[in-house]
RNA sequence: GUGGCUGUAGCUCACCAGGUAGAGCACCGGAUUGUGACUCCGGAGGUAGCGGGUUCAAGACCCGUCAGCCACCCCA
């Protein structure tokens, strides 16, 4: 028999994890929601071309980690690894963009990489972009949004903001020139992969981690020097509003982003809890893609959030959420077990949320106790003979030290509001 | 794509000049009449990632392969 494994850097996200997922993702829905973003579902695949127009032919992503395919029609395909593109192609594509939208969307990305912790084939964003609006106060709204997910997680204290401006396309060419020329002098000194991308991506050689190389950076031009007078304007104005916010950050210089569509002011979140993959969220202006693809000149902006990322710092802060069961619902035999039916039932639709656990598969009391304890339920509704007689129930609490008592089928109405009143559900 | 480390029960791990596997936790059952957690007793569960080689004999050694982890790289 032929045993079956998930692929090479596909993870299987378990029940045990689950929770903390969905209390992210709806904390994520609040937030998002109060800062008036609405939600759009993009599809998983586009065309190839989308993305190497759009994240640059030389950028590693589009170089070797897409996962590109021909479909039946001999088309080539890929599966998205990164959500930008794909929203800014439904954007022209349905004319959205005549009024500033704010939009979001979330889940998972492909990127074709060698996993390791932080780092899979396929992964979660969320992303969020924004279209219309030209001006830093945008940047700022984006960055503080996601501070404010931050705070709502938990996970605030534990994330770093870095900052920097890019500048406009021909700020970044003529850097690139000036760049090009002091490093090329001083060629055999770089790392193998600097000088690999002397020829391909130059700024890229700006955040390599050789310190050999950050040396030779050291006396480098800078590319705030570069920077026209708008680049320089907003980015200070996008400080500004930082700093009324009380938001702390990093001016890195050196932070550079690797999608080709960047421009002017760009940011990430980072951590140092997570090792070697510590970005959890990163984005920037990009103003001339909407154009690229089709539509009427229109600034934009976004970030994503990496939700693995994301979820792996919460957990190294020992963040837990659960979501055990109210009652846990145990029945003497077959004749009681079709006495509890209705009842439930009927206590599902009066109570819809609460957990009701129904034991299944019989055994002994003792068994179903065991069960009981198990599924964390608050308490066990016990039927048993003399309670379907009676048309009873007896409740015994299983994390209190309260008295297990016997009452009326009526009275366990007003005991189930009572109790959703003290959990602060009803 | 490169380098290093690892791969034994559901989980965490052990044994071992190379002589066909063990613990803790978890799981199931029991300790008299309809009651969990603690304790005691018992039980089930493993093609030792997979394939090949060396050997009388391999989970242990060698090679390959797959996967995970760490770093590079890259980004979320």
């Amino acid at each position: 028999m032929t045993t079956y494994k998930a692929i090479r850097g596909m993870v299987d996200i378990l029940p045990a994890a689950t929770p903390l997922w969905q209390s992210m993702e709806t904390t994520a829905l609040e937030v998002l929601a109060s800062y008036g973003y609405e939600e759009i579902r993009l599809p998983v695949i586009e065309s190839t071309g989308l993305f190497a127009r759009s994240i640059g032919e030389v950028t590693d992503i589009v170089e070797k980690e897409m996962y590109s395919f021909n479909d039946r029609n001999d088309d080539s395909m890929t599966l998205r690894p990164e959500g930008t593109a794909g929203c800014v192609r439904a954007v022209v594509q349905h004319n959205l963009a005549t009024t500033p939208q704010r939009l979001w969307y979330m889940g998972p990305m492909f990127r074709y990489e060698r996993p390791q912790k932080g780092r899979q084939r396929q992964f979660h964003q969320i992303g969020v972009e924004a279209f219309g609006v030209a001006t830093p106060d945008q940047d700022a709204e984006l960055i503080a949004l996601s501070r404010q997910l931050w705070r709502r997680l938990g996970v605030d204290d534990a994330l770093t903001l870095e900052v920097n401006s890019i500048g406009s396309a021909s700020d970044r060419a003529r850097y690139r020139e000036a760049l090009v020329a002091y490093l090329s002098d001083r060629r055999e000194a770089l790392d193998i992969d600097s000088q690999r991308r002397l020829q391909t991506n130059p700024l890229r050689i700006l955040d390599s981690k050789s310190p050999d190389t950050q040396e030779i950076l050291d006396a480098a031009p800078a590319l705030r020097d570069y920077l026209d007078s708008e680049s320089r304007e907003e980015f200070d104005q996008l400080l500004a509003y930082l700093e009324a916010l009380d938001i702390p950050y990093r001016i890195n210089p050196r932070l550079v982003r690797g999608l080709d569509y960047y421009n002017k002011s760009v940011f990430e979140w980072t951590t140092n809890a997570l090792g070697a993959q510590g970005t959890v969220c990163g984005g920037g202006r990009y103003d001339s893609l909407v154009e690229i693809f089709g539509g009427k000149p229109m600034p934009a902006a976004g970030f994503a959030v990496g939700l693995e990322r994301l979820i792996l710092l919460m957990q190294a802060l020992e963040i837990t959420v659960s979501s055990p069961a109210d009652l846990y619902v145990i029945a003497a035999d077959e004749g009681t077990y079709r006495h509890t039916l209705p009842r439930m039932d009927a206590l599902r639709r009066q109570f819809p949320d609460l957990n009701i656990v129904q034991h299944l598969g019989g055994g002994s009391f003792k068994s179903q106790f065991k069960r009981a304890d198990k599924s964390g339920a608050s308490w066990a509704l016990v039927y048993g003979e003399t309670e379907v007689t009676n048309n009873q129930v007896t409740l015994k609490p299983l994390r209190s030290e309260a008295a297990q008592r016997t009452i009326g089928d009526a009275e366990l109405t007003a005991f189930l509001a009572d109790f959703l009143a003290e959990t602060q559900r009803a």
